[in-house]
DNA sequence: TTAACTGATACTAAAATAGTATCAGTTAAG
DNA sequence: CTTAACTGATACTATTTTAGTATCAGTTAA
């Protein structure tokens, strides 16, 4: 019943350290020090966003990460489809099969009413606006 | 991600099917041949609903389940309830510990208010309201 | 008496979630 | 030219949640 899990977690508070961080490049280390995330789970948190060209990456020696974008640019509800993979609260499904009811399920229409509108909410929230609160 | 887990859904097809059933007793069996749920995990399902009050049970042969209540004061928000314990998406716990970034959570107050958003919703969402759509 | 029911609860399996460990390769500085 | 401080990649474990099954007991109408 969580909208937002560990990954999507660490990965905006994160983002929010790097966003503060100027041009250079702040270590996974400090930044885990910092924000008290296990160093490990943080570094395979932020590896997605190195790929998706959301964090830069500098290898090596005084290396680190710095932002790729504009924290404006960086939506909540990319992160969370980046851990969630699909992100459907109404995705009445198991191993692979859909509900049989699918169809004539009326709770489900109203489920995904109410999940356009939470997506709206967390396509609104950015890096930036969780700065500014 | 899922508002809805299964019990959910079953607990509201199943007295969406009672609500159609009159004032007679209708067996678990019934419902779950009518409904396709599995048999054994509907009746786990129902347990709760008795013990509330939602639905009144009448044992031995000739027995099965009917309504307690009107459909209209069925709220699906008391059902999510009943099947999750603590209906609660901002709850950043995991294994009886707070997470040590709760105060100043910036994301963290922002899924509060979009869980009160989502809370309303389903509590605006009864029985009633899903057998008129 | 028995078949059709509910009450209660213990059990298993799979998936999601959270966290750890360890391999390798890169780079700046001494 | 070595070494310490980094990232890249991935394999592993543990815990919790979710979904489903099995079984023993007691109740009641025919």
């Amino acid at each position: 019943m969580k909208l937002i899990n560990k990954d999507t977690d660490y990965a905006v508070r994160a983002l929010m350290e790097l966003s503060s961080g100027g041009d250079s490049y702040l270590s996974v280390k400090s930044i885990s020090d910092k924000q008290n995330i296990p160093y490990q789970f943080l570094r395979r948190v932020i590896a997605p966003l190195i790929k998706k060209g959301i964090v830069k990456s500098k290898e090596g020696s005084e290396g680190g990460l710095k932002l790729a974008l504009n924290p404006a640019k960086i939506k909540v509800i990319d992160l969370i489809k980046i851990y969630h993979k699909e992100f459907k609260m109404s995705e009445c499904m198991f191993r692979g099969k859909p509900c049989c009811n699918r169809e004539g399920c009326a709770l489900r229409r109203e489920v995904i009413r109410i999940e356009r509108c939470v997506t709206a909410e967390f396509e609104k929230m950015t890096i930036k606006t969780l700065l500014q609160k």
